[in-house]
DNA sequence: TATAATATGATTAGCACC
DNA sequence: GGTGCTAATCATATTATA
């Protein structure tokens, strides 16, 4: 096995043209597979009118499709994304003031290194120069690979609140009524400059997403018809959140005789284990099930597991039974995490344990507020007083240090009860917020290692993870707590703090597996890149992570947006992935 | 200028009561 | 079924400070 340095300068360097790869398959085209390197070559006119077909359906003009699959041969699907894009694809840049001659230092395409992953600033920049529009949602649907054409004719047509997935419905519709009409993408042959390398770089790769973004919405519109004959626990619109949150069952709370039956298309390998917020807005979870082969999502409180709470949903497909706590069992009440409070706890605050461990935290004034309000009384404060007293604490989970005194959690504290290892971010972390903000948007390593347990016995000799969102790194450390040799790991997180939280602890603890954590953005993670990682570590395990809840979380006041807002709408890219790993699974 | 501190409700759901 | 109350919530924008 491998150490860690040489996964930084693992190489994935590709010439372009269709047959890079080095084990003989094209990777470039998810929907031809190895074939299409394949000697004989197909020659047919299904093979043309079928590649044909292909490039005018992703928005590009029929005669300049002919033209270059005339010219480069129909099998040859790189080289004719490459002219089609030399001819359209900057165009949409330029015409916005951008320069067209490449300012790259590179002469080739380097979209392929995992060096040059995270570089989406240009196309960010280029594309938010679309000011007439509602820029969020002009700018996803253009990442997915629609064109500005198609986006703006979508917008303009629907109502301002229109939601991503109604757009992206509503241009499907279009595409199909009209293949074969003008499009953005269509431009004049003549009077070009050079095309722009970087952009043209970073528009493949918005190509490339899209078109998995799209192909995998038409495969679950076809699942979803033929799960209409399954028994699904998942009604119609509505997934009822229980009030008491223990899931499939919790350790000392067993949900005896506990079945479920998993569509096919969901059993696994690969495994995947989706979370997030559970309190989401109306329809969120629904939602979330019906991209998510309609599993009943699985809802757990925390408080189970230690002294706080944390309202969970996950959509697995793992077995449930045999599963096991780590051991030894965290603390379950705030007396014994915190033995040293109990002295100073009145007896009127009836707190057991801590509520969901957010972010922030409370502020100075605030303790200081309290403290104020809590001198000057004989014995006990007014039941007024203790009630507008509790309610605070309760709000920010404060803890007693003294008497009449309160203090937020220190880091130290959080990480014990979220299951983490002590000044686990310490090290990483620039400063204290940051730390908390880490944490708050962590897993609790003790929920979810009791969810993976049931892979113990199945992985003895090392797991494959494909992490997405991975934060501090929550999932490894519960694998790697239960015993599972983490054997390849690629991590994506896009927060430079967490992503040096969790290298940190992958070296502090002697990891012998190989660590990707250099692709900072889910929406980099192209087809043809999984295919590569794929490749190169023979296949995931797992596929594991908790999108962004900052649009779905009720601690949100200002942009609850939800599954289409600016963060959260990133859970469809853990689809986008999942259904990409799975397709590779099947094909190999 | 970067970081820390502080201020900022709404959306759900459950429950009791009428 | 309608109303009012209680309770919880992986956050963000603005202001203050070093």
């Amino acid at each position: 096995m491998d150490d860690t340095d040489s996964s930084d300068s693992w190489d994935f360097q590709d010439e372009d043209g269709p047959c890079f790869s080095s084990n003989g398959s094209n990777s470039v085209i998810p929907s031809r597979g190895a074939s299409m390197c394949g000697a004989e070559g197909s020659t047919s006119n299904q093979s043309r009118s079928k590649a044909i077909s292909h490039f005018t359906e992703m928005g590009f003009s029929e005669d300049l499709v002919i033209k270059t699959v005339d010219e480069k041969g129909e099998e040859n699907t790189e080289a004719i994304l490459e002219t089609l894009l030399a001819y359209t694809a900057p165009e949409e840049c330029a015409s916005q003031g951008e320069p067209v001659l490449s300012h790259s230092s590179s002469p080739e395409f380097e979209w392929d290194s995992l060096d040059d992953l995270s570089d989406f600033s240009d196309a960010e920049s280029c594309l938010q120069n679309e000011e007439s529009v509602p820029e969020t949602k002009m700018m996803q649907l253009v990442a997915m690979g629609f064109s500005i054409g198609e986006v703006s004719a979508a917008i303009n047509s629907s109502d301002p609140d229109t939601s991503i997935a109604d757009l992206m419905d509503f241009i499907s519709a279009a595409q199909m009524a009209e293949p074969t009409s003008d499009h953005p993408r269509e431009l004049p042959l003549e009077g070009r400059g050079p095309p722009d390398v970087k952009k043209k770089k970073l528009v493949k790769q918005e190509f490339h997403r899209g078109r998995e973004i799209r192909a995998w919405r038409s495969s679950r519109k076809e699942e979803m018809e033929k799960r209409k004959r399954y028994l699904s626990p998942v009604e119609d619109d509505f997934i009822k959140i229980p009030q008491l949150m223990n899931g499939f069952g919790v350790p000392g709370h067993p949900r005896i005789g506990f079945k479920r039956k998993l569509p096919d298309v969901a059993i696994g390998p690969p495994y995947f284990y989706f979370e997030n917020v559970a309190l989401a807005p109306k329809g969120a979870w629904s939602s979330i099930s019906r991209s998510l082969f309609n599993i009943e999502p699985e809802f757990v409180d925390s408080k189970y597991f230690c002294a706080a709470a944390r309202k969970r949903g996950y959509i697995h497909n793992l077995p449930t039974d045999n599963r096991f706590p780590l051991l030894p069992i965290p603390p379950l009440t705030i007396a014994e995490a915190l033995p040293l409070s109990s002295r100073w706890w009145p007896s009127w605050d009836v707190r057991k344990q801590f509520n969901c461990l957010l972010t922030c935290y409370g502020s100075a004034l605030e303790t200081e507020r309290i403290r104020k309000d809590l001198e000057g009384w004989q014995g006990d404060p007014p039941e007024h007083i203790q009630k507008r007293v509790l309610n605070k604490c309760r709000k920010w989970n404060f803890v007693w240090t003294a008497k009449n005194s309160v203090a937020p959690l220190l880091p130290e504290e959080v990480e014990l009860m979220l299951g983490y290892p002590r000044n686990h971010t310490r090290g990483g972390a620039t400063s204290q917020a940051e730390r908390y903000k880490s944490l708050g948007n962590s897993f609790q390593v003790n929920t979810v290692a009791f969810h993976l347990s049931v892979l113990k016995n199945r992985y003895p000799n090392g797991i494959s993870v494909l992490s997405l969102f991975s934060g501090i790194g929550g999932a490894e450390i519960a694998l790697h707590q239960l015993g599972i040799p983490l054997r390849f790991v690629v991590a994506v997180e896009i927060s430079e703090v967490s992503r040096n939280i969790f290298r940190g602890w992958w070296e502090n603890t002697d990891q012998k597996g190989i660590l990707i954590d250099n692709i900072n953005d889910v929406t980099m993670l192209t087809a043809n890149k999984i295919e590569k990682l794929v490749d190169y570590s023979g296949g995931f395990d797992l596929v594991i992570g908790g999108s962004p809840c900052n649009n779905l979380t009720g601690s949100n006041r200002w942009h609850r947006d939800g599954l289409d807002g600016k963060q959260s709408v990133l859970f469809y890219d853990y689809c986008r992935v999942l259904n990409t790993v799975k397709r590779l699974v099947r094909e190999n």
